[in-house]
DNA sequence: ACCTGAACACCGTTCAAGT
DNA sequence: ACCTGAACACCGTTCAAGT
């Protein structure tokens, strides 16, 4: 329906995975995850469905390939400088920051066990653990810690922003949850209604980084492990 | 096509939400999330599609009430007794083996924002939070990071299982992740080839409480909060 | 008030047929 | 080798019509 008359009318260059790979995620970025179809797919690229399945196996297949796309640019060049606890920081941050831009990736993520794009923030997570001084046999369950704890971020984000409307404002929408909150009953969730008022000044990503920060508090306060460049986990303590 | 003279010939009971929330239950547990179908639901129920509507708003909703049913069952007993850090153990293991149960619920929780079943989990965790003397200002963050590593292992969890045929042995996947993991290219997966080996020996729920008791010890740890019941959570080193 | 089941508007995926 | 697009086997949801 719309004109197509905007767009430069060269002839149209052959199809490949990666132009089907970033045509989904446009698709996903600007019509969330319901709107990409293959039918929707194809209409962008100027083709039939089926010509998309000579090059991807399936819409799994594209989902993760769309992850992996965006998680690439994520994690490079967080690594190193300032120590290994600000590079947790760095890197969990980064993911988060992703997560925020792209809501359907937290699904993804969620979603797929030990694919590739998740393997990779093990991995780089695990390299700083290490260098935390963590003994080697809690090193495995100090990196799942910090992976799953991001994840979980990750998806309760990825929810929020699927369930209000798409111009909802950040803060109007933590305002209608906190006056939800202030209104639940008593005595069943006395503490939920307790802390209510904090979420109205609630600053997402502060809020995630001192959960990391509890974690590696936990991960070098037991085993005195300690980062490199000495940097303790900031107290966690209203600021 | 099946012959149905099984069931006992009853005259059909009136339709009910109660009825078809059960049911629903029954068929995610027994065929999977995609299992769960208007069609398939209306056939076990004996009736139309259309009928299953009168009682339940969608399938948005049908899949809240399943996890809420599920979750139900779950939280309650696991309070009080023995201080607040074994009564967060519990109630972690509590969700983790409900999970590990119906993972169904681990996509749904790690999907559905901050509804009812995430929300009471959440009561729950803050008051031991609470009980643990951790100051105000800091148990919005102490219990979200908790229930957001509760959430990341049971998203992880529930895409395992959905991942490997119904029929796999659980020590079997460990030990295929494991070599997977062994053969990574030694550059760029150093970390993940070190810890692959401890993949094989890894108990789910050990290595999930481990996580708790890391968390745990990063909130009592850094405010001096210590349990009424005077337990500190368990050292992170090899048992 | 509650149930029925055909019909609608979609999906992902396949596949014969084209170039 | 690569693309086309009709067709297949499904979905969730609606709704006129029944009781």
């Amino acid at each position: 329906m719309a004109t197509r008359t905007r767009r430069p009318e060269r002839r149209q260059e052959p199809l490949s995975r990666e132009r089907i790979v970033s045509a989904a995620v446009e698709l996903l970025d600007t019509v969330g995850e319901s709107g990409l179809t293959f039918r929707a797919l194809a209409e962008r690229l100027a083709t039939g469905p089926g010509a998309i399945y000579w090059h991807v196996a399936g819409k799994a297949e594209l989902l993760a390939a769309a992850t992996d796309a965006v998680v690439d640019t994520t994690i490079t060049g967080h690594d190193a400088d300032a120590g290994p606890q600000e590079a947790i920081r760095a890197l969990a941050l980064g993911v988060f920051e992703a997560i925020d831009a792209h809501p359907w990736v937290g699904a993804q993520f969620a979603r797929t066990p030990w694919q590739s794009p998740m393997l990779r923030v093990f991995e780089h997570i695990g390299r700083q653990v290490q260098a935390l001084r963590v003994p080697q046999a809690a090193q495995f369950t100090a990196a799942s810690a910090l992976l799953n704890y991001i994840l979980g971020v990750a998806g309760q984000n990825a929810a929020n922003v699927r369930a209000v409307r798409p111009d909802t404002d950040r803060s109007d929408f933590l305002d209608a949850v906190a006056t939800e909150w202030a209104e639940l009953d008593a005595d069943q969730y006395a503490f939920t209604r307790n802390v209510a008022g904090q979420l109205r000044k609630h600053d997402d990503e502060e809020e995630f980084l001192a959960g990391i920060d509890l974690i590696l508090t936990g991960i070098t306060g037991i085993t005195g492990a300690t980062g490199i460049g000495g940097a303790t986990a900031r107290p966690l303590s209203a600021d």
